[in-house]
DNA sequence: TCTCTAAACTAGCGGTGTAAGTTTTCATCC
DNA sequence: GGATGAAAACTTACACCGCTAGTTTAGAGA
Protein backbone atom coordinates (compact mmCIF):
# COMPACT_ATOMS: atom_id res chain seq x y z
CA UNK A 1 0.00 0.00 0.00
CA UNK A 2 1.48 4.05 -0.78
CA UNK A 3 0.84 6.46 0.68
CA UNK A 4 -3.26 6.45 0.74
CA UNK A 5 -6.07 9.20 -0.20
CA UNK A 6 -7.11 10.02 3.35
CA UNK A 7 -4.55 9.29 6.00
CA UNK A 8 -5.22 5.91 7.95
CA UNK A 9 -3.25 7.27 11.17
CA UNK A 10 -3.01 10.70 13.30
CA UNK A 11 -1.02 11.20 16.36
CA UNK A 12 -4.52 11.39 18.28
CA UNK A 13 -5.51 7.68 16.73
CA UNK A 14 -2.34 6.60 18.16
CA UNK A 15 -2.54 7.77 21.50
CA UNK A 16 -5.95 7.03 21.80
CA UNK A 17 -5.15 3.22 20.30
CA UNK A 18 -2.49 3.03 22.49
CA UNK A 19 -4.19 3.80 25.72
CA UNK A 20 -7.31 1.18 25.14
CA UNK A 21 -4.45 -1.42 24.62
CA UNK A 22 -2.58 -0.27 27.59
CA UNK A 23 -5.64 -0.42 29.50
CA UNK A 24 -7.14 -3.80 28.06
CA UNK A 25 -3.79 -5.93 27.97
CA UNK A 26 -1.13 -3.87 30.34
CA UNK A 27 2.05 -1.98 29.38
CA UNK A 28 4.34 -5.19 28.92
CA UNK A 29 2.25 -6.33 25.96
CA UNK A 30 1.83 -3.09 23.93
CA UNK A 31 4.32 -3.41 20.72
CA UNK A 32 4.87 -1.09 17.71
CA UNK A 33 3.75 -4.08 15.95
CA UNK A 34 0.50 -5.07 17.64
CA UNK A 35 -0.17 -1.36 18.51
CA UNK A 36 -0.35 -0.59 14.45
CA UNK A 37 -2.13 -3.98 13.95
CA UNK A 38 -4.74 -2.50 16.00
CA UNK A 39 -5.15 0.79 14.07
CA UNK A 40 -5.25 -1.53 10.52
CA UNK A 41 -1.53 -1.01 9.92
CA UNK A 42 2.14 -2.55 9.68
CA UNK A 43 4.47 -1.28 12.51
CA UNK A 44 6.91 1.07 11.21
CA UNK A 45 4.39 2.90 10.11
CA UNK A 46 3.95 4.20 13.52
CA UNK A 47 7.22 6.15 13.13
CA UNK A 48 6.04 8.30 10.41
CA UNK A 49 4.03 10.53 13.29
CA UNK A 50 6.33 9.32 16.55
CA UNK A 51 10.18 9.54 16.80
CA UNK A 52 9.83 6.30 19.08
CA UNK A 53 7.93 4.09 21.48
CA UNK A 54 8.47 6.23 24.09
CA UNK A 55 7.41 9.05 22.56
CA UNK A 56 4.20 7.73 21.71
CA UNK A 57 3.99 6.79 25.63
CA UNK A 58 4.79 10.36 26.49
CA UNK A 59 1.89 11.42 24.62
CA UNK A 60 -0.36 8.79 26.34
CA UNK A 61 1.13 9.65 29.75
CA UNK A 62 0.01 12.94 29.01
CA UNK A 63 -3.46 12.66 28.16
CA UNK A 64 -4.04 10.64 31.41
CA UNK A 65 -2.17 13.62 33.45
CA UNK A 66 -4.49 16.05 31.14
CA UNK A 67 -7.54 14.60 33.13
CA UNK A 68 -6.48 15.91 36.46
CA UNK A 69 -8.25 19.20 38.14
CA UNK A 70 -6.30 22.00 39.17
CA UNK A 71 -8.74 24.52 39.08
CA UNK A 72 -9.48 24.45 42.90
CA UNK A 73 -5.84 26.35 43.45
CA UNK A 74 -7.73 29.34 41.97
CA UNK A 75 -10.62 30.02 44.02
CA UNK A 76 -10.51 27.43 47.02
CA UNK A 77 -8.97 27.24 49.93
CA UNK A 78 -5.18 26.19 49.82
CA UNK A 79 -6.42 23.08 51.76
CA UNK A 80 -9.75 21.89 49.73
CA UNK A 81 -7.89 22.70 46.75
CA UNK A 82 -4.96 20.47 47.64
CA UNK A 83 -7.87 18.05 48.42
CA UNK A 84 -9.33 17.83 45.63
CA UNK A 85 -6.43 17.81 43.24
CA UNK A 86 -5.35 15.12 45.34
CA UNK A 87 -7.96 13.11 44.68
CA UNK A 88 -8.25 14.03 40.79
CA UNK A 89 -4.98 13.00 40.31
CA UNK A 90 -5.81 9.62 41.89
CA UNK A 91 -9.11 9.47 39.85
CA UNK A 92 -7.09 10.42 37.00
CA UNK A 93 -4.52 7.55 37.55
CA UNK A 94 -6.31 4.35 39.08
CA UNK A 95 -8.50 4.76 35.97
CA UNK A 96 -5.78 3.85 33.82
CA UNK A 97 -3.08 1.51 36.46
CA UNK A 98 -1.15 -0.05 33.84
CA UNK A 99 0.39 3.08 32.40
CA UNK A 100 1.46 4.66 35.79
CA UNK A 101 4.74 3.06 36.35
CA UNK A 102 5.56 5.07 33.23
CA UNK A 103 3.96 7.79 33.98
CA UNK A 104 5.61 8.05 37.44
CA UNK A 105 8.77 7.92 36.01
CA UNK A 106 9.50 11.70 35.22
CA UNK A 107 7.38 14.34 34.88
CA UNK A 108 9.54 16.55 32.82
CA UNK A 109 8.97 17.85 29.78
CA UNK A 110 5.48 16.29 29.83
CA UNK A 111 3.09 19.39 29.44
CA UNK A 112 0.53 18.84 31.24
CA UNK A 113 2.28 17.49 34.14
CA UNK A 114 4.12 21.15 33.70
CA UNK A 115 1.04 22.73 33.89
CA UNK A 116 0.19 20.50 36.98
CA UNK A 117 2.78 21.65 38.88
CA UNK A 118 2.62 25.39 37.97
CA UNK A 119 -1.18 25.52 38.98
CA UNK A 120 -0.12 23.37 42.74
CA UNK A 121 3.31 25.71 42.87
CA UNK A 122 1.39 28.81 41.79
CA UNK A 123 -1.81 28.24 44.45
CA UNK A 124 0.54 27.47 47.31
CA UNK A 125 2.78 30.33 46.88
CA UNK A 126 -0.62 32.27 46.36
CA UNK A 127 -1.82 31.00 49.55
CA UNK A 128 1.50 32.53 51.62
CA UNK A 129 3.45 29.43 51.29
CA UNK A 130 7.33 30.38 51.25
CA UNK A 131 8.26 29.28 47.44
CA UNK A 132 10.89 26.05 48.93
CA UNK A 133 7.83 24.86 50.80
CA UNK A 134 5.44 25.15 48.19
CA UNK A 135 7.82 23.30 46.23
CA UNK A 136 8.19 20.04 49.06
CA UNK A 137 3.93 20.50 49.65
CA UNK A 138 3.56 19.64 45.98
CA UNK A 139 6.46 17.00 45.45
CA UNK A 140 4.88 15.36 48.71
CA UNK A 141 1.82 15.06 47.71
CA UNK A 142 2.82 13.73 44.27
CA UNK A 143 4.62 10.91 45.98
CA UNK A 144 1.66 10.11 47.72
CA UNK A 145 -0.51 10.29 44.97
CA UNK A 146 1.76 8.21 42.74
CA UNK A 147 2.40 5.71 45.25
CA UNK A 148 -1.20 4.60 46.19
CA UNK A 149 -1.52 4.55 42.29
CA UNK A 150 1.36 2.38 41.37
CA UNK A 151 1.34 -0.32 43.94
CA UNK A 152 -1.72 -1.29 44.91
CA UNK A 153 -1.15 -2.45 48.62
CA UNK A 154 -4.42 -4.63 48.48
CA UNK A 155 -3.65 -6.22 45.53
CA UNK A 156 -0.25 -7.63 46.87
CA UNK A 157 -2.30 -10.54 48.99
CA UNK A 158 -2.85 -13.64 47.38
CA UNK A 159 -6.17 -14.84 48.77
CA UNK A 160 -4.43 -18.28 50.62
CA UNK A 161 -5.14 -18.17 54.01
CA UNK A 162 -1.97 -20.38 55.05
CA UNK A 163 0.49 -19.23 53.11
CA UNK A 164 0.35 -16.02 55.32
CA UNK A 165 -0.49 -18.11 58.88
CA UNK A 166 2.51 -19.73 58.99
CA UNK A 167 5.47 -17.40 59.04
CA UNK A 168 3.95 -14.16 59.33
CA UNK A 169 2.12 -14.14 63.15
CA UNK A 170 0.37 -10.77 62.44
CA UNK A 171 -1.02 -11.34 58.71
CA UNK A 172 -3.53 -14.39 59.65
CA UNK A 173 -6.27 -11.75 58.29
CA UNK A 174 -4.27 -10.63 55.11
CA UNK A 175 -5.83 -13.21 52.73
CA UNK A 176 -9.11 -11.12 53.10
CA UNK A 177 -7.16 -8.09 51.80
CA UNK A 178 -7.50 -9.28 48.28
CA UNK A 179 -10.75 -8.94 48.44
CA UNK A 180 -11.75 -5.87 49.46
CA UNK A 181 -8.60 -4.24 47.63
CA UNK A 182 -10.18 -1.28 46.03
CA UNK A 183 -12.19 -0.12 49.62
CA UNK A 184 -8.63 -0.83 51.17
CA UNK A 185 -6.56 1.23 49.03
CA UNK A 186 -9.23 4.12 48.65
CA UNK A 187 -9.58 4.12 52.87
CA UNK A 188 -5.58 4.18 53.28
CA UNK A 189 -5.57 7.11 50.33
CA UNK A 190 -8.42 8.63 52.51
CA UNK A 191 -6.75 8.36 55.78
CA UNK A 192 -3.03 9.02 54.38
CA UNK A 193 -4.45 12.32 52.32
CA UNK A 194 -6.34 13.26 55.70
CA UNK A 195 -3.66 13.51 58.14
CA UNK A 196 -1.24 14.76 55.32
CA UNK A 197 -3.44 17.71 55.19
CA UNK A 198 -4.40 18.11 59.08
CA UNK A 199 -0.04 18.06 59.32
CA UNK A 200 -0.09 20.83 56.97
CA UNK A 201 -2.53 22.99 57.95
CA UNK A 202 -1.07 22.45 61.82
CA UNK A 203 2.10 24.05 59.84
CA UNK A 204 0.95 26.44 58.38
CA UNK A 205 -0.77 27.86 61.35
CA UNK A 206 2.96 27.86 63.09
CA UNK A 207 4.92 28.95 60.29
CA UNK A 208 3.09 31.14 57.94
CA UNK A 209 1.03 32.65 60.61
CA UNK A 210 -1.79 34.36 61.23
CA UNK A 211 -5.23 33.71 60.20
CA UNK A 212 -5.83 36.39 57.84
CA UNK A 213 -3.61 35.20 55.36
CA UNK A 214 -5.06 32.35 55.44
CA UNK A 215 -7.53 34.10 52.38
CA UNK A 216 -8.76 31.78 49.78
CA UNK A 217 -8.01 33.41 46.61
CA UNK A 218 -5.06 35.63 46.76
CA UNK B 1 31.48 -26.64 28.14
CA UNK B 2 30.11 -29.40 30.13
CA UNK B 3 29.07 -29.43 34.02
CA UNK B 4 31.92 -27.83 35.19
CA UNK B 5 33.94 -29.44 38.66
CA UNK B 6 32.37 -26.79 41.05
CA UNK B 7 29.29 -24.75 40.15
CA UNK B 8 29.61 -21.21 38.41
CA UNK B 9 26.25 -20.13 39.33
CA UNK B 10 25.03 -19.95 42.62
CA UNK B 11 21.32 -18.03 43.08
CA UNK B 12 23.16 -15.68 45.20
CA UNK B 13 25.65 -14.67 42.76
CA UNK B 14 23.17 -13.97 39.85
CA UNK B 15 21.57 -11.82 42.13
CA UNK B 16 23.70 -9.87 43.64
CA UNK B 17 25.47 -9.31 39.90
CA UNK B 18 21.73 -8.50 38.95
CA UNK B 19 21.06 -5.92 41.22
CA UNK B 20 24.85 -4.35 39.93
CA UNK B 21 23.72 -4.35 36.52
CA UNK B 22 20.39 -3.01 37.39
CA UNK B 23 22.44 -0.07 39.58
CA UNK B 24 25.08 0.75 36.74
CA UNK B 25 22.41 0.61 33.67
CA UNK B 26 19.10 0.41 34.62
CA UNK B 27 15.99 -2.11 34.89
CA UNK B 28 15.96 -2.19 30.81
CA UNK B 29 19.17 -2.73 30.23
CA UNK B 30 19.26 -5.98 32.05
CA UNK B 31 18.97 -8.71 29.52
CA UNK B 32 19.57 -12.34 30.72
CA UNK B 33 22.33 -12.47 28.39
CA UNK B 34 24.06 -9.59 29.52
CA UNK B 35 23.75 -10.82 33.12
CA UNK B 36 25.01 -14.25 32.16
CA UNK B 37 27.93 -12.46 30.52
CA UNK B 38 29.14 -10.66 33.69
CA UNK B 39 28.99 -14.55 35.49
CA UNK B 40 30.78 -15.65 32.36
CA UNK B 41 28.40 -18.02 31.51
CA UNK B 42 25.74 -18.38 28.21
CA UNK B 43 22.46 -16.70 28.63
CA UNK B 44 20.05 -19.94 29.16
CA UNK B 45 22.41 -21.24 31.85
CA UNK B 46 20.93 -18.33 34.37
CA UNK B 47 17.40 -20.60 33.73
CA UNK B 48 19.60 -23.74 36.10
CA UNK B 49 19.19 -21.54 38.38
CA UNK B 50 15.36 -19.64 38.15
CA UNK B 51 12.24 -20.42 36.31
CA UNK B 52 12.25 -16.81 34.93
CA UNK B 53 13.84 -13.58 34.67
CA UNK B 54 10.79 -12.03 36.63
CA UNK B 55 12.09 -14.83 39.68
CA UNK B 56 15.06 -13.66 39.00
CA UNK B 57 13.71 -9.88 39.82
CA UNK B 58 11.87 -11.08 42.92
CA UNK B 59 15.01 -12.13 44.06
CA UNK B 60 16.50 -8.80 43.76
CA UNK B 61 13.75 -6.74 44.99
CA UNK B 62 13.56 -9.38 47.75
CA UNK B 63 16.92 -8.36 48.74
CA UNK B 64 16.81 -4.73 48.55
CA UNK B 65 13.59 -4.99 51.08
CA UNK B 66 14.98 -7.11 53.11
CA UNK B 67 17.60 -4.34 54.18
CA UNK B 68 14.85 -1.90 55.43
CA UNK B 69 14.66 -1.83 59.69
CA UNK B 70 11.85 -2.40 61.40
CA UNK B 71 13.09 -3.09 64.61
CA UNK B 72 11.94 0.14 66.04
CA UNK B 73 8.13 -1.48 66.53
CA UNK B 74 9.16 -4.11 68.88
CA UNK B 75 10.28 -1.49 71.32
CA UNK B 76 9.53 2.04 70.41
CA UNK B 77 6.68 4.78 70.67
CA UNK B 78 4.33 3.89 67.60
CA UNK B 79 5.15 7.72 66.06
CA UNK B 80 8.97 6.83 66.61
CA UNK B 81 8.87 2.88 65.26
CA UNK B 82 6.51 4.61 61.63
CA UNK B 83 9.29 7.37 61.26
CA UNK B 84 12.02 5.03 61.43
CA UNK B 85 10.57 2.66 59.58
CA UNK B 86 10.29 4.95 56.64
CA UNK B 87 13.24 6.50 56.41
CA UNK B 88 15.12 3.28 56.92
CA UNK B 89 12.67 2.23 53.72
CA UNK B 90 13.18 5.03 51.78
CA UNK B 91 17.03 4.37 52.06
CA UNK B 92 17.15 1.35 51.08
CA UNK B 93 14.84 1.86 48.02
CA UNK B 94 16.90 5.01 47.08
CA UNK B 95 20.31 3.37 47.17
CA UNK B 96 18.78 0.99 44.68
CA UNK B 97 16.46 3.17 42.50
CA UNK B 98 16.58 1.59 39.29
CA UNK B 99 14.61 -1.31 40.52
CA UNK B 100 12.13 0.62 42.68
CA UNK B 101 9.53 0.66 39.70
CA UNK B 102 9.80 -3.14 39.81
CA UNK B 103 9.39 -3.48 43.70
CA UNK B 104 6.43 -1.19 43.90
CA UNK B 105 4.16 -3.21 41.74
CA UNK B 106 3.09 -6.03 44.31
CA UNK B 107 4.73 -7.09 47.39
CA UNK B 108 2.56 -10.54 47.18
CA UNK B 109 4.65 -13.79 47.78
CA UNK B 110 7.97 -11.92 48.38
CA UNK B 111 9.46 -13.13 51.79
CA UNK B 112 11.17 -9.48 53.11
CA UNK B 113 8.32 -7.42 52.05
CA UNK B 114 5.60 -9.56 53.91
CA UNK B 115 7.91 -9.85 57.00
CA UNK B 116 8.05 -6.02 56.87
CA UNK B 117 4.02 -5.75 56.96
CA UNK B 118 3.52 -8.12 59.48
CA UNK B 119 6.54 -5.96 61.43
CA UNK B 120 4.53 -3.02 61.13
CA UNK B 121 1.00 -4.15 61.20
CA UNK B 122 1.59 -6.18 64.58
CA UNK B 123 3.50 -2.84 65.92
CA UNK B 124 0.63 -0.44 65.62
CA UNK B 125 -2.00 -2.99 66.63
CA UNK B 126 -0.03 -3.56 69.44
CA UNK B 127 0.05 0.09 70.19
CA UNK B 128 -3.50 0.58 70.12
CA UNK B 129 -4.82 0.81 66.72
CA UNK B 130 -7.95 -0.82 65.59
CA UNK B 131 -6.72 -3.43 62.88
CA UNK B 132 -8.45 -1.60 60.01
CA UNK B 133 -6.68 1.65 61.29
CA UNK B 134 -3.42 -0.20 61.26
CA UNK B 135 -3.99 -1.34 57.54
CA UNK B 136 -4.44 1.85 56.64
CA UNK B 137 -1.82 3.58 58.26
CA UNK B 138 1.41 0.92 57.02
CA UNK B 139 -0.21 1.25 53.28
CA UNK B 140 -0.50 4.88 53.48
CA UNK B 141 2.94 5.44 54.32
CA UNK B 142 4.25 2.43 51.86
CA UNK B 143 2.50 4.91 48.99
CA UNK B 144 4.63 7.17 50.09
CA UNK B 145 7.69 6.20 50.33
CA UNK B 146 7.14 4.20 47.24
CA UNK B 147 6.45 7.27 45.41
CA UNK B 148 9.33 9.36 47.10
CA UNK B 149 11.37 6.77 45.59
CA UNK B 150 9.89 5.94 41.88
CA UNK B 151 9.55 9.01 40.71
CA UNK B 152 12.01 11.97 41.76
CA UNK B 153 10.18 15.40 41.76
CA UNK B 154 13.49 17.06 41.19
CA UNK B 155 14.57 14.95 38.46
CA UNK B 156 12.02 15.62 36.35
CA UNK B 157 12.69 18.75 35.45
CA UNK B 158 15.47 19.73 33.00
CA UNK B 159 18.27 22.56 33.15
CA UNK B 160 16.94 24.56 30.82
CA UNK B 161 15.52 28.20 32.28
CA UNK B 162 13.70 28.85 28.85
CA UNK B 163 11.81 25.63 29.06
CA UNK B 164 9.42 26.72 31.47
CA UNK B 165 9.51 30.86 31.72
CA UNK B 166 7.82 30.61 28.27
CA UNK B 167 4.28 28.72 29.30
CA UNK B 168 4.05 28.17 32.73
CA UNK B 169 4.43 31.29 34.63
CA UNK B 170 5.11 30.06 37.97
CA UNK B 171 7.86 27.85 37.57
CA UNK B 172 10.62 30.30 36.71
CA UNK B 173 12.70 28.69 38.93
CA UNK B 174 12.23 25.33 37.91
CA UNK B 175 14.97 24.50 35.86
CA UNK B 176 16.85 25.08 39.48
CA UNK B 177 15.34 22.27 41.05
CA UNK B 178 17.68 19.79 38.63
CA UNK B 179 20.72 20.99 40.62
CA UNK B 180 19.59 20.44 44.02
CA UNK B 181 17.30 17.39 43.26
CA UNK B 182 18.47 15.60 46.45
CA UNK B 183 17.84 17.98 48.97
CA UNK B 184 14.64 18.80 47.30
CA UNK B 185 13.44 15.50 47.34
CA UNK B 186 14.71 14.95 50.77
CA UNK B 187 12.89 17.80 51.78
CA UNK B 188 9.81 17.15 50.37
CA UNK B 189 9.85 13.64 52.55
CA UNK B 190 10.82 14.83 54.92
CA UNK B 191 8.09 17.69 55.30
CA UNK B 192 5.78 15.39 53.70
CA UNK B 193 6.36 12.31 56.30
CA UNK B 194 6.22 14.92 59.49
CA UNK B 195 2.98 15.85 58.29
CA UNK B 196 1.83 12.78 57.76
CA UNK B 197 2.67 11.10 61.32
CA UNK B 198 1.49 14.86 62.93
CA UNK B 199 -2.00 14.02 61.77
CA UNK B 200 -1.75 10.16 62.63
CA UNK B 201 -0.92 11.68 66.34
CA UNK B 202 -3.82 13.62 66.22
CA UNK B 203 -6.46 10.94 64.96
CA UNK B 204 -4.47 8.78 67.72
CA UNK B 205 -5.20 11.17 70.36
CA UNK B 206 -9.33 10.90 69.14
CA UNK B 207 -9.90 7.91 68.71
CA UNK B 208 -7.33 5.55 70.03
CA UNK B 209 -7.50 7.77 73.38
CA UNK B 210 -5.93 8.09 76.62
CA UNK B 211 -2.21 8.66 77.13
CA UNK B 212 -1.81 5.82 79.08
CA UNK B 213 -2.50 3.80 75.85
CA UNK B 214 0.24 4.97 74.15
CA UNK B 215 2.80 3.11 76.17
CA UNK B 216 5.81 2.48 74.04
CA UNK B 217 6.32 -1.74 74.17
CA UNK B 218 2.82 -3.06 74.88
C1' DT C 1 30.23 -49.56 39.40
C1' DC C 2 26.00 -47.98 37.68
C1' DT C 3 22.70 -44.55 37.43
C1' DC C 4 20.58 -40.24 37.92
C1' DT C 5 20.73 -35.50 38.46
C1' DA C 6 22.98 -31.03 37.98
C1' DA C 7 24.89 -27.48 35.38
C1' DA C 8 26.93 -26.00 31.73
C1' DC C 9 26.49 -25.83 26.52
C1' DT C 10 24.49 -24.94 21.35
C1' DA C 11 20.76 -24.15 18.30
C1' DG C 12 16.72 -21.99 17.41
C1' DC C 13 11.80 -19.92 17.74
C1' DG C 14 8.89 -16.12 17.78
C1' DG C 15 8.80 -11.49 19.16
C1' DT C 16 10.80 -6.67 19.85
C1' DG C 17 12.17 -1.68 18.46
C1' DT C 18 13.55 0.66 14.66
C1' DA C 19 16.54 1.85 10.48
C1' DA C 20 16.61 1.93 5.43
C1' DG C 21 14.80 2.29 1.18
C1' DT C 22 10.47 2.12 -2.05
C1' DT C 23 6.15 3.65 -3.87
C1' DT C 24 2.48 6.60 -4.58
C1' DT C 25 -0.40 10.54 -3.33
C1' DC C 26 -1.10 15.23 -2.34
C1' DA C 27 0.12 20.18 -1.95
C1' DT C 28 2.72 23.86 -3.72
C1' DC C 29 5.13 26.86 -6.89
C1' DC C 30 6.64 28.50 -11.62
C1' DG D 1 -0.97 22.87 -15.68
C1' DG D 2 3.13 20.36 -15.22
C1' DA D 3 7.22 19.77 -12.23
C1' DT D 4 8.80 19.18 -7.42
C1' DG D 5 9.07 17.73 -2.93
C1' DA D 6 7.11 16.26 1.23
C1' DA D 7 3.98 12.87 3.42
C1' DA D 8 2.44 8.39 4.58
C1' DA D 9 1.96 4.07 3.71
C1' DC D 10 4.79 -0.12 2.49
C1' DT D 11 8.65 -4.18 2.61
C1' DT D 12 12.87 -5.80 4.17
C1' DA D 13 16.19 -6.46 7.50
C1' DC D 14 19.14 -6.11 11.72
C1' DA D 15 20.36 -6.94 16.32
C1' DC D 16 18.49 -8.11 20.42
C1' DC D 17 15.09 -10.22 23.59
C1' DG D 18 13.08 -14.24 26.80
C1' DC D 19 12.92 -18.77 26.70
C1' DT D 20 12.67 -23.97 25.06
C1' DA D 21 14.81 -28.14 23.58
C1' DG D 22 18.18 -31.21 23.37
C1' DT D 23 23.24 -32.41 24.32
C1' DT D 24 27.27 -33.24 27.09
C1' DT D 25 29.75 -34.29 31.05
C1' DA D 26 30.82 -34.00 36.23
C1' DG D 27 29.54 -35.36 40.51
C1' DA D 28 26.47 -37.76 44.05
C1' DG D 29 24.13 -41.71 45.72
C1' DA D 30 22.66 -46.73 45.39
Amino acid sequence: MPRPRRPLLTRDLIVETALALIDADGLGALSTRRLAAALGVQGPSLYNHFATKDDILDAVADTVTGAVDTSGFASRDWVVALRDWAWSYRRALTAHPNIVPYLAQGPGRRPAALAMADAVYGGLVRAGWPPARATHIGAALRYFVAGSALGSFARGFVEDPELYAAHYPHLRQAHRLAEHQQSVDEGAFALGLDALLHGLAADYAGTVGTVESARPNG
